[in-house]
DNA sequence: CTGCATCGTGAGATAATATATCATCGGCCG
DNA sequence: CGGCCGATGATATATTATCTCACGATGCAG
């Protein structure tokens, strides 16, 4: 459903008076349809293939677009991208809904998830230090339960 | 107290049969004195006022073995390293505790913190979607109190 | 219509972060 | 001695990310 993903990002943007340029929406295309998460050259290097002039601003540029809209993020363990599972459900409470990873150290899979449970947590633990939360970053490593019973 | 922190390194170093060799010894000294998290390359500019040839491997290996050792951190945001906070704490539970990062936006002050309803939160979270957890990132990103009050 | 600001992009260079590879040296153990 | 292993030296290279300047399109004000 990677085509109904696009429109509704395009749909989300318009909303917000942002703008999915084609080219944007190229290299959004290219992270949705990755199967793991994507590092900045590799999208470099299959943009190329239909903009043979790309650069690694090109790449960039839409990247911080994207991420700024909440429609991918980043995992900073990997460097690299993931589409937002979920850039539709973010509507309702800012694009910047809270989430976390769980990374699979056997097989490499990633998988988003949104644990309100964790939210409140960080939420609480950061009050006590007297810390306002503006977002942040939960990467977990460990073992799928395919790999884990393999 | 550095002097302190080096010493209490040296013997959990030991304990494990791992060797705090004078370079290593040296890098955490590096890391420990500085206030903020620090770049790779800014310590190696600062080891080579006493190493002359000192080059990235040197201190790259240095971070890798003081890191599995839980002697310091890795900010993945940030691409920088700093001092654990309680190492000494850590040999209770093996020398992987649970930890979590508050940066602020603002000042940049970094502060480990050890809440244990966040780990458990996504111990909780990663158990649900039949994951097990080998270690968390968890970095959040925010205001901290002094700059909210300014 | 013209001038001007803004946004998105092109293009090239460069910076910042991290790793690969091969050689060397010293200790330790058989 | 001889061989292995952990640590370091030294060089090169890979990977990730940013800076800078320029250009074209769009929209709006005067």
């Amino acid at each position: 459903m990677r085509e109904t993903a696009l429109r509704e990002a395009e749909a989300a943007c318009q909303r917000r008076g942002a703008t999915l340029t084609p080219l944007r929406r190229q290299v959004l295309g290219l992270v949705l349809e990755a199967e793991a998460p994507v590092g900045a050259y590799a999208l470099l290097d299959r943009l190329k293939m239909s903009r043979p002039g790309a650069a690694p601003p090109t790449v960039y540029r839409a990247l911080d677009f994207l991420l700024e809209q909440g429609l991918i993020h980043k995992l900073e363990r990997l460097n690299a991208y993931v589409g937002c599972t979920d850039a539709g459900h973010a509507e309702g409470h800012g694009h910047h809904h809270p989430h976390q990873f769980l990374i699979c150290r056997r097989c490499g899979t990633t998988v988003e998830i949104t644990d309100h449970g964790v939210a409140h947590a960080i939420e609480a633990a950061a009050r006590r230090a007297g810390f306002a939360v503006a977002s942040a970053t939960v990467e977990i490593e460990g073992e799928c339960a395919r790999c884990a019973s393999a």
